[in-house]
DNA sequence: CACAAACGCTAGCGCTGCTAGAGTTCCAAG
DNA sequence: CTTGGAACTCTAGCAGCGCTAGCGTTTGTG
């Protein structure tokens, strides 16, 4: 039992550093820099050993993007619990949403941005993501009035998606951002 | 002078083959499936033609993105003069906007998603895509207030772009979409 | 007609994700 | 203490990727 245990162990332990290295990987260089050959090489390991533990490459970058969620949720919290009214809440936390994509732009590339195997909205997705997404709503529920808060969140949280995305994409000029995320503030708190 | 003219006129048929194959292979399989390969042999040549004309398959994918810039332009254009009041042609070119992102989901892709070599929020930005703005803004405009035109556009376009690739990434459920799309509209027509 | 320039081709480089099959290590039963 | 077998990790290789060097043909010109 005990041989067993420790080999489970031990093997719980390398998926965890797979992710790691993958993840330290992406979030320096970038998810193109992160090969099946270079994340062998950096755990030490060859490279079938990283499919007997993931089906694919696709699935070690699930297995990333659901860490980021737990440090998203993290975050997230510690905004809004922070904040001393409803309105300030709401803003921390849209800010907090948009530091961590700009801090963490591979990180949140796999979570939110590319194709990864991972259930999202239904009730099978990630506990983490699933948190990340209460600590939205709460954020959200003062100022939803009568309309549906799930709804509304969802719409929060692709606005602040869209300003983090296209920007970082080139697509939107950086020295208006601030004032963009005022205006979009402004029409979620009435 | 008339057989130089003809061969330029040759290339550039050329090259217009390439982006219109390239763009069907997309809109058809996907842009994984678009390989230099794969285009080669569907217009016909073989694969170093493909270089002397664009620099590569970044490129070639910009081409592509700029003809749909211009599609879309008429789109919300004619959905924007299309409606009978302000309120109405917000929400038409927000419909219209989001329709295109659906029916060419690819094309889509390569415009506002993936990492392509065009100026973006710049002077420099191909005219389309600075049409493709104007008519979002135009719509914006009679509910910009005292708020900066630009800046709010901005901010209409994020939210739009959000909801689109949330959803079709599987983040948001497709049952909310209208409900989300009219919450949307009400907070940014006050 | 001879020549030179323009042009498109074949072949190949270094890389990718992924896997078959050989070889080794390790534990348990005799 | 030995031996058989299971568990495990490795080397080597496949098919495909973007891209390019360099050869051979075609084409228009003096």
């Amino acid at each position: 039992m005990s041989i067993q245990s420790r080999r489970e162990r031990e093997r719980a332990e390398r998926e965890k550093l797979i992710i790691t290295a993958a993840r330290e990987l992406a979030e320096a260089e970038g998810w193109e820099a992160v090969t099946t050959r270079r994340l062998a090489e950096r755990v030490e390991y060859s490279q079938p050993v990283l499919y007997s533990h993931f089906k694919g490459k696709d699935a070690i970058m699930a297995a990333v993007a659901v860490e980021g969620c737990a440090d998203l949720a993290v975050e997230l919290r510690a905004a809004r619990t922070a904040a001393p009214d409803a309105r300030r809440a709401i803003a921390g936390v849209g800010a907090a949403y948009v530091a961590f994509a700009d801090r963490h732009p591979a990180l949140y590339d796999v979570m939110f941005n590319q194709a990864v195997p991972l259930p999202f909205a239904t009730p099978q997705a990630p506990p983490a993501l699933q948190a990340a997404f209460g600590e939205l709503a709460e954020a959200v529920r003062p100022h939803a009035g009568d309309d549906d808060l799930g709804a509304l969140t969802e719409t929060f949280w692709a606005a602040l998606h869209g300003l983090v995305t296209l920007m970082r994409g080139g697509r939107l000029p950086r020295e208006h951002h601030e004032l963009r995320l005022g205006l979009l503030l402004a029409r979620f708190t009435g």
